[in-house]
RNA sequence: GCGCCCGUAGCUCAGUUGGAUAGAGUGUCGGCCUCCGAAGCCGAAGGUCAGAGGUUCAAAUCCUCUCGGGCGCGCCA
């Protein structure tokens, strides 16, 4: 609709600047759609927009266009208004057509095949197997879920990728303290390593590892050796069982990725060591005090970067750009990374030894959806300690107490760049408060007046309905309509943009919509028509709510 | 000190990527169940969009500065 009107303004321009009652020639013409219902559905600004050139006041240029412009079947009429704004008023019929391309396209209803077959991977959570997923994490997986989900719906073939580090430092610390407890020793002792881990499912490795349990992750399965000396061993069952850890609270998330790419297959693959020799043959690479520094501040960082350290071992910086050669060597045309904005200082890093390479990856890739910090509350205090992880609460502190369909839902509300306070409270309160219940709810009253159509012995007559979409003229119907046909548009948005909040928002408004309808108006009535027009209506409600809370990674109850 | 993010109703936050009279939820107050589910609906009250300049037909939105909060600033990941 938005092209349909954008085309009969541009056909208008072109006439005037035929006629020579316009200096200028087509502009991109952009139509938006109204805050307000009083200003019809549909608005250009092009007056407003143009009026400088042309050299004429807003509103004569406005009255001007709207002479010249085409008519349509779908225009019922054209006002200007405010201070030279063309508002659009649809006709019924086109209103009406929404509800049928909703019933016809089902779940495939709001998707676009605008980037088909264009390649795209998004890497989130990442998080080392070093302990339970903490709030954090679930923000990433909620985020970097529900992305993927919207660029899918845009046509995108999207793959989801979890990158983690099962070889370095970390994964040490990981191998000595569970070494430690299999030697009877506690946190709480002195000899328990410096840099040890201390939660509690320390010892639930070490006591798996002795009993020889078989551990099945999704990327990998170990058999543990129970010899409490064997490191190697040790370490290869610890990073299996946290992943197989990490994995269920993915699952209960309904999270799953395509591809886990290890740190080590870097180094064994030799990738680190080609990107090495490509960056100093590049010439952006020095030594200095026995490291060899890659000199990115030629590419806007702010300070050069130590690539391999003085001892001979390399940063973490350096595998991070041999990864990302490895993704735009695998053909994707789009890169996110989702992460915690903690890791903000290494976009500019990675693009900058990406750049320093100089084989042909635009500056701008990959992107970047950082996520601010999250906070989470009970009877209005902040919550920090897990006994699970020991330190941090963890994600499945937050699905055990709130569950799926909520946790998700918080998480995703937001901003992924506004701080997140997760309110425990708000979040299991199955009551008012609580806006997942609330769009949850509307689903459910509807398939609760499907219900009571069988109890009274009715059907519903979709083509019935649709002979009597004329019926439907209560302010509510025509809110909820509008609201229907802005759903593909919300997905464009939220997927563009990268930023899933605006499908909750809209969710919410669309929930709203229909409760307020409910109130007012009857849907089981009398008079067949009628009665099967709003059931085709409220069907049609129901199937957008159902596509969209699937993009969440919530469910659509039919009962609750 | 430098960089990034944020600052909108008492509280938690939206705001269609510069549009028309700034919007929800929650909280407060007042109404609505003989009727498809009251986990709902309707109404009232609540604002210097942190502050000051600037850009233009138009700024919560873009630019500059100030103030306040968060996160980064390692030859750690």
């Amino acid at each position: 609709m938005k092209l349909l009107l954008s085309q009969l303004i541009t056909e208008a321009l072109a006439t005037l600047h035929r006629a020579e009652q316009l200096p200028v020639t087509a502009t991109e013409v952009r139509i938006e759609r109204t805050r307000d219902r009083a200003h019809g559905d549909f608005a250009s600004n092009i007056a407003l927009v143009l009026a400088k050139t042309a050299r004429r006041k807003p509103r004569d240029l406005a009255e001007l266009i709207c002479q010249t412009l085409p008519t349509s079947a779908q225009i019922e009429r054209v006002e200007i208004a405010g201070p030279g704004f063309i508002n659009f008023f649809l006709a019924p019929a086109a209103y009406h057509a929404v509800i049928d391309t909703v019933l016809s396209q089902a779940e495939h209803y709001g998707r676009s095949t605008a980037g088909t077959g264009r390649k795209l991977q998004i890497e989130f959570v990442s998080a080392n197997p070093t302990g339970p997923l903490h709030v954090g994490h679930g923000r990433g997986a909620a985020v970097g879920d529900s992305l993927a989900r919207l660029l899918a719906t845009q046509g995108w073939q999207v793959s989801r990728e979890f990158y983690y580090n099962d070889a370095g430092q970390q994964i040490h610390n990981l191998t000595a303290s569970v070494h430690a407890r299999l030697q009877g020793l506690t946190p709480e002792d002195g000899a328990w390593p410096v840099d040890g881990y201390r939660g509690e499912y320390i010892s639930d490795v070490a006591a798996a590892y002795q009993t020889g349990e078989t551990v099945v992750a999704d990327d990998r399965q170990v058999t543990a050796q129970a010899d409490p000396t064997a490191s190697d061993a040790i370490r290869d069952f610890a990073v299996a069982w946290l992943r197989r850890e990490q994995d269920h609270d993915l699952h209960a998330f309904d999270v799953r990725f395509d591809h886990y790419f290890l740190e080590s297959s870097l180094y064994t693959q030799g990738k680190v060591e080609d990107t090495v020799a490509r960056l100093i043959t590049q010439g952006f690479a020095f030594e200095h005090d026995g490291a060899l520094w890659l000199r990115t501040t030629e590419f806007g960082d702010d300070k050069d970067r130590v690539m391999r350290k003085s001892d001979g071992g390399y940063t973490y910086f350096l595998p991070d750009v041999a990864y990302h050669v490895d993704k735009w060597q695998r053909g994707f045309q789009r890169v996110i990374n989702e992460q915690g904005a903690d890791h903000h200082s290494t976009v500019t890093r990675v693009r900058a030894g990406l750049q320093a390479l100089g084989i042909g990856i635009p500056p701008g890739w990959p992107e970047y959806v950082l996520h601010q910090m999250v906070t989470v509350t009970r009877g209005g205090e902040e919550v920090k300690i897990s006994k699970r992880a020991g330190s941090y609460v963890t994600l499945r502190d937050l699905i055990d107490e709130v569950g799926r369909d909520a946790t998700r839902f918080f998480f995703v509300m937001r901003k992924v760049d506004s701080q997140l306070v997760f309110d425990i409270d708000l979040a299991r309160s199955q009551s008012l408060d609580n806006p997942v219940y609330y769009i949850q709810y509307a689903h459910a009253r509807i398939c609760s007046v499907q219900r009571q159509l069988g109890e009274k012995g009715l059907s519903h007559d979709i083509a019935d309905g649709q002979a009597h979409y004329s019926t439907l003229t209560a302010e509510h119907e025509d809110q909820l309509m509008v609201l229907l046909a802005r759903y593909p548009e919300v997905l464009q948005a939220a997927a563009e943009q990268l930023e899933p909040q605006l499908l909750a928002q809209y969710l919410r408004d669309l929930a709203q919509g229909l409760h307020t309808y409910y109130t007012a108006q009857q849907f089981l009535v009398e008079a067949s028509g009628l009665r099967n027009a709003r059931l085709n209506l409220i069907t049609a409600v129901r199937q957008v709510i159902r596509n969209g809370l699937e993009l969440l990674g919530v469910s659509a109850p039919e009962v609750m």
